[in-house]
DNA sequence: TTTTGTGCAAATCGTTTGCACCGTT
DNA sequence: AACGGTGCAAACGATTTGCACAAAA
């Protein structure tokens, strides 16, 4: 297990359970997907991964577990950090009686221009 | 169809494909899960309708098509809208080179106090 | 030998697709 | 008789679960 972490362990990125699996088994060991998909809920249990939910799909990791928020470009299915310089969000909104806030998750859904 | 339609007509609501079937059903009209896919996407596509992505496993259809964020309340699984009062977010990012923003998704996440 | 942890085959469940049916031209 | 639209049964694909096996106690 800690062998396939050896993975994660360089570069952020942010991949779904199917890629790193891909990933994981052309390179050496060979390993089901319901055991990536495991580890990846432990590791994410942990706060060292961060789960984002983005298109309803497919589940995507990100390595990067702080705070921060993404682009997603529609139709290439691309997910990456927007820089924290990029402030986005000023003001929390007031939560309803009896809740407090978790996290907040932006996504900013982009295109290619012209397409 | 339009027949559907009308229990869509009264109130903002966000639900997902099977809770609409199962309302749907429970009234009046048997209608398979299928076609209630169907016509909600073509009613997103339409822009009647927008299609949240909050949790990966579900796809909620909110009635409100405005632009407007929601609170997302994990454990419940409630959906619903952030005032627009409530502004959350002051400057938007630059997207890269060649990209252009098609829309901007903030979900809070919510959590029961003490849960 | 019991207990605890790990990996995976098979099941699950939301969603989509291909096709049959029916009203219209 | 050909065409277009509609609904749904069956297929799909991502994710989860239940269980068998292995190492540690």
């Amino acid at each position: 297990m800690a062998l396939g972490w050896i993975l994660f362990a360089r570069g952020n990125r942010h991949i779904t359970a199917e890629l790193l699996h891909e990933e994981v088994t052309k390179a050496k060991v060979p390993v089901s997907l319901a055991t990536i998909y495991n580890t990846l809920h432990q590791f994410a249990e942990v706060g060292l991964l961060r789960q984002v939910a983005v298109d309803g799909a497919r589940t995507y990791f990100d390595t990067n577990a702080s705070d921060h928020h993404h682009f997603f470009i529609e139709g290439e299915n691309t997910l990456f950090d927007i820089a924290q310089t990029e402030a986005v969000v000023d003001r929390l909104p007031t939560p309803p009686e009896g809740y407090e806030i978790v996290r907040v998750d932006v996504v900013v859904r982009l295109k290619r221009i012209g397409g």
